[in-house]
RNA sequence: CGCGGAGUGGAGCAGCUCGGUAGCUCGUCGGGCUCAUAACCCGAAGGUCGUUGGUUCAAAUCCAGCCUCCGCAA
């Protein structure tokens, strides 16, 4: 199939490569976010799409707004004219007159089962919800956010410690799988599109920092979401010292009441914190400053003392 | 030129302010103790202190440039 692409960050770049990878395939373009300046010294980086795209002498294209620039922009597509346009975390509503260009539609990998987690975050909103299970869904892109109908859907369960970095790597490969698989369905003709229950919808709404902070009084199981839920970015956080302590991994050693104030290192050999209800254990941390560390490591060169309160400044 | 931190034996850190014998917690290897152990005791190997140049009798330590890594802000 002749393919347009479109997508911006690392979960796009799985389903990117795995249709460079497929023979039956051909992406005779790519959109992506405009650069802007981001990382230390504020220098403009390329999106990771770009980047991978650059490497394939793809053509890359980086409108503003589709929708403000279609006469600009839907000459180009009429001329590429692919049979699909699939979309991966683009983060760009598509106009109209773009969705019905190609002759299999506009076709969206998203990170939940659809029509939970509509929206931004869906993967590090289900790990933060101690979600069981979740998954990737196919759907024919609608003028509305991720409310088209449904096409594929493929499931996973959530480990008990997984953080969303690992889930989103899991979750990527599945993605990219499972659109092939799409594609090659569609071409076929053996899919039926099916609408979303509209009762279900549900929405991840965006991920921001200041929900960063570790507030120790609430359970250990709370706390462990909430670090499982933003490693690894933009990832729990409490101070150590006077200084940022990032919390990658940790896992609950104990659920049930304790005799500790919140936030007080019980186990200075394993970095073991209380909480308002049972204890939890550091197991991968970074010290402001310094690098990422699994807890063992940073302890062989930092000491912490038994009965120290982390707390926010 | 957005702000700041850091590069020291295999790992993580101290030492640098006030230049002059390389330190700590681990790991590794050898030996001992023990029913046994990630426990304990004894011993050993392993570092031109990121890189280049400068100051000096002498630089991990002071000065300048470069490389790499990291936190914040966007």
């Amino acid at each position: 199939m002749k393919i347009v692409f479109m997508g911006t960050p690392d979960f796009a770049v799985t389903t990117l490569q795995k249709l460079y990878d497929s023979p039956e395939h051909e992406v005779s373009a790519v959109f992506t976010q405009t650069d802007k300046p981001r990382g230390r010294g504020n220098k403009f980086m390329p999106t990771p799409v770009k980047k991978l795209a650059t490497q394939h002498d793809t053509p890359v294209y980086q409108p503003q707004s589709l929708k403000k620039q279609i006469d600009e922009y839907l000459p180009i597509l009429q001329e590429l004219n692919p049979d699909c346009i699939v979309v991966a975390a683009y983060g760009k509503l598509l106009p109209k007159e773009v969705l019905e260009l190609p002759k299999y539609g506009c076709v969206n990998v998203h990170g939940s089962i659809l029509p939970e987690y509509r929206g931004a975050a869906p993967i590090q909103r289900a790990v933060l919800d101690g979600k069981k299970k979740t998954g990737v869904t196919t759907m024919l892109m609608g003028e509305q956010m991720d409310a088209g109908d449904i096409l594929l859907v493929s499931e996973t369960e959530i480990g008990e410690n997984e953080t969303s970095a690992e889930l989103f790597d899991r979750l990527a490969v599945m993605g990219a799988d499972l659109l092939v698989q799409t594609l090659q369905k569609l071409e076929k003709g053996e899919i039926t599109p099916i609408p979303q229950d509209e009762n279900k919808v549900t929405f991840a709404q965006m991920i921001t920092k200041d929900m960063a902070k570790i507030d120790f009084n609430q359970s250990a199981q709370q706390v462990h979401r909430l670090i499982c839920g933003l490693s690894d970015s933009p990832c729990a956080l409490t101070f150590l010292n006077g200084k940022r302590l990032k919390i990658y991994h940790s896992k609950v050693v104990n659920n049930n009441c304790n005799n500790y104030k919140a936030g007080e290192i019980v186990d200075d050999k394993k970095f073991i914190v209380a909480c308002g209800e049972g204890e939890i254990e550091f197991t991968e941390i970074q010290l402001e400053g310094s690098k990422r560390l699994a807890t063992n490591d940073f302890l062989r060169g930092h000491s912490i003392s038994k009965g120290d309160i982390l707390k926010d400044i």
